[in-house]
DNA sequence: AATGAATGAGCCTTCATTCAT
DNA sequence: GATGAATGAAGGCTCATTCAT
């Protein structure tokens, strides 16, 4: 209907689901409140249970929201081909871009932090649809570094042990600004940093791969 | 205080600390109600108003009670001598343990956890008497092992790289068990783990020490 | 009015009458829903508003429908002619019919037992159109029977005794089923019901008589 | 603790029960709002919740209390001796009256009269503890009076055929009112009532019994 | 003639807090 | 020193109703 005239505002329903994105990133599922979504959408306090029929449901659609507009998309093929070593800087670049932006689905990240921290009903739905796909490739370039010389367990440590560096950045980004003020999150340094995780996991991969040889 | 007289209860202000600790750690600040926390601890609704004032009030007491229960004091000193490798392993191997452990003051690093993704006035607190002195120990180490040739900085993302490794089997524990249910988060694994992360961080900071040499 | 082509289905306005009087008599008209009506009609939520402006205005609307069904027309003659006793008998048959039933029209009576315990305006309408003939007509016959001894009060009162009997077993139904779960309430023991009440009544009318001669 | 002082208003506990009595009997249990009970009982919103857990269990405590009170204490051990003909008499005008007073308790019988057409949980307990005690103990009676030639089942109809006679006085109040103003309900009229049913009741049986001899 | 979206009043309930004892 | 009773603000949700189409 009003496609034909994208200037409008976007459909009450899409304005839900962003502001509650925001709100429940913010202050997570409990402690958000329907009529504080509500008046940041611009609609009535009846409005989410019409749309969504209740808070939990509203929850449940803000994640398939925020997944279906995840970074991963346009990145994955570039995941597929080339030498092992480019592919996991793709990756790492790729998610902490994704883990750093401050942009409009910026909650999307903080949602599945806190998911990770409180799980949800929700959770399962993020592991299936993101996590999974995403730590099967990772594992499989892992696997191309190493060699067949690693167990498939220590091939998932290795994995828990990049990712665990990336996700660092948001989970104690707080902490992190008063340990360490000198730091800087914008966008600018995402270069930077995802050059050092990857130097510091490619390094620990190559000794374990030299290990495992031996 | 009723130390003396180990049989009897202890007072309720502490029963109420306890308590809270368990409550806050579980469901986070918000999501704790005053009637759970009194009535684990045996109290009146009131109690907790009366001995501490206010809900928020309470969450500090149990903030600094956390703190001076902090399983540092016990290793610090082993953290001042050895050659760095085998210090480097000690502080690993510790601060896994507090994180994966079930026991009695098991949510003090559930509440640090909390803290680093929602930070209340208590964090800086928490920052200053028990995680800057740390921190500054293990970029002591870190800077032993990479020598001088690595500028301050690099050191502060080495010293990240290693503690993300830690901390992301606290946060993301819900996940690596839906996402890797072979995995076992007992104490008995505690070794295994830490060795996994001392010899991933120590490859890699050898690494950066040879990259800086040349 | 719709009624010359039967295959249709009937107009939203009778479909939604039909749902409101079995909603209304299941439920009250307090506890049934505007939503639940329309869903039943098969309509909109906003078509009760539409069609009867309100949901009172439907109920009343619902009253007059059942007025306009209901049984007494197809009766009515039977009750005129003949000896007291077996108009009485008619009589008694006919109306526990009406409340023993459970086919299409079978709220009417429900309705009307609602209404006498909580008045409605409505009320009114039902009691001059429905109730207040009806009572004429049985008063008439037990005159007949008792003779002229008895003072109108009187008549009334036997005419109370009779038609609370029936009535009876609409209202205390649900206590009936867990007092005495052998009494049976198909449309088979209809007649067995009724000849009791018309034995039992007829007998008490006789000996009032008998009283009243002496 | 108060009842050193019984001029002093009553427990807020019981002050709501009879509160609640009112309204519930005035509008049903759906139609009640917890507000309007609170009012009444000049207590605050959240009252209900506190001293009841919810609006259900309110309810429940209501019927209990109506049960304590009920008006059956009194007479039941009139009830039990001399000539059934007159333990008939004495029942009749206990009923009829606790049915037609406006008293303090007024709602029990009007709660009664609402569990029969629309139950709740409840009505397990009244039958078990209010209606099935007094339809045993005239049951007794009328079969001391129809002797041994009436099964049990037509018993059962008989005893229905009784008290229907003086619930109607209750159900049909609002349309005996339009129908025959010259009915009055005051307690004065009590004794006449209750006579005319028992004369009609007690012809009715003994023709019966009459009938079943041949 | 009829509808889907949206509204606002009001419902029951929960919560941290206060007060009298 | 500690408590049970009571409070009022706010929470999620339901409902009859209205409005633009």
């Amino acid at each position: 209907m009003a496609e034909s005239i994208p200037s409008e505002l976007p459909e009450t329903h899409v304005r839900l689901i962003e502001a509650a994105g925001e709100v429940f990133a913010e202050q997570g599922f409990h402690s958000a409140t329907v009529r504080d979504i509500c008046q940041r959408a611009g609609a009535n306090v009846a409005a989410v249970n019409y749309h969504f029929g209740s808070k939990e449901k509203l929850y449940e659609a803000v994640l398939h929201y925020a997944h279906k507009r995840s970074f991963q998309h346009a990145t994955r093929e570039q995941l597929q081909e080339g030498p092992p070593e480019e592919r996991l800087r793709t990756f790492i670049r790729g998610l902490l871009k994704g883990i750093l932006d401050h942009g409009s689905p910026a909650w999307l990240h903080q949602l599945m932090c806190r998911e990770m921290m409180q799980p949800t009903p929700g959770l399962d739905m993020l592991i299936e649809h993101e996590i999974r796909p995403r730590s099967q490739m990772v594992r499989a370039i892992i696997r191309e570094i190493v060699g067949p010389g690693l167990s498939e367990h220590e091939v998932w440590l290795c994995c828990f042990s990049i990712v665990s560096q990336l996700f660092f950045y948001h989970h104690s980004r707080a902490v992190i600004r008063r340990l360490h003020p000198e730091m800087c999150f914008d966008l600018s340094v995402h270069e930077e940093l995802a050059d050092h995780v990857w130097r510091f996991s490619l390094s620990a991969l190559r000794a374990r791969a030299a290990e495992a040889q031996r």
